[in-house]
DNA sequence: CTCAGTGTTCAGTG
DNA sequence: TCACTGAACACTGA
């Protein structure tokens, strides 16, 4: 499920659902590895006859403001998600997921009734995913340790291309790396360098002004873009690479030109060379688009 | 059976 | 310190 986009869904679905109400009660799996350095019967307490206050998140980083510390954090890992049943349903944009689900659903865990009879499950299938308490999780760690968010304080142009200017590594690990901007993972990354037309192997301070801004721009759009979807796949933009870009097929193309893949920082990045194309010298009339 | 995968961390190396 | 690689974590689905 989890990049940016796909937790600040998961954070308005909560917020939804519980901002204002009590927790009546709380159930946790028996899980040591997704319960992490905490033990679930103790989250069960922390939360049982709390007040949700609020629902904060940064990067891929969510937690619950309540009405007495400590908070609960959550990181959903490769395969978080997010559950709703009854209540009243929060106002999304995209199309509610359909309700053909067990309930609560296979590998949650935490189930958590709200005093409106709304209910929340939280699931991790291959248990990546982390929840934590801490007392004030912005600034603990590892949320302290995180990069700006792009959604929440993207940075000025000049400081954007400063940053990527201080840093030797290639653009698509920088892009990776979550104390440099928190929230973006592989198809984002991969989604920024196809649409600003950058090769993925150049490293961050031997890009131009022109190509660090674009960049800039275009994380700024396509994360915005998927936000206001709240998520939905289906309601992506036709032309994004995300919807080729999956199974690592040899052959695939877009508007005609093959996709390609590669291993960089650990992972597998889509690019399309026809169109990122490695330029020797950049070119007079580099314009945005 | 094998392998890749929307994520992160840590050990080892240069 | 920086940066890279590979492995580990754990499990599903193609």
């Amino acid at each position: 499920m989890p990049e940016l986009p796909e937790v600040e869904r998961a954070r308005r679905l909560i917020e939804g659902v519980a901002a204002g109400h009590r927790i009546k009660r709380v159930t946790c799996a028996r899980d040591t590895i997704v319960f992490d350095r905490v033990s679930p019967n103790r989250v069960r307490h922390v939360l049982a006859e709390r007040t949700v206050v609020a629902v904060h998140r940064h990067g891929k980083h969510l937690w619950l403001e309540l009405d007495q510390r400590p908070w609960p954090c959550f990181h959903l890992g490769m395969t978080g998600e997010v559950f709703a049943r009854g209540g009243t349903p929060p106002q999304l944009n995209s199309t509610p997921p359909v309700q053909t689900k067990a309930w609560p659903p296979r590998f949650t865990k935490i189930h958590l009734v709200i005093d409106t009879g709304a209910e929340l499950a939280m699931t991790n299938k291959r248990r990546l995913g982390r929840i934590r308490l801490r007392d004030d999780p912005a600034r603990e760690l590892p949320i302290s340790r995180l990069g700006f968010d792009p959604l929440l304080d993207l940075p000025s142009p000049q400081r954007f291309v400063d940053a990527l200017h201080s840093r030797s590594t290639t653009i698509k690990a920088l892009l990776l790396d979550q104390t440099f901007a928190a929230g973006v993972g592989n198809w984002i990354a991969d989604e920024v360098l196809y649409q600003a037309r950058i090769d993925p192997r150049r490293r961050a301070n031997a890009l131009s002004v022109a190509e660090a801004k674009r960049l800039r721009t275009k994380l700024k759009r396509i994360i915005e873009t998927a936000v206001l979807v709240d998520a939905d796949k289906s309601l992506f933009p036709r032309d994004w690479l995300f919807h080729r870009r999956w199974g690592r097929k040899r052959g695939t193309t877009i508007r005609g030109k093959p996709i390609e893949f590669l291993t960089i920082g650990g992972r597998t990045t889509a690019w399309v060379p026809a169109v990122q194309r490695q330029r020797a010298s950049v070119t007079s009339a580099e314009t945005d688009s």
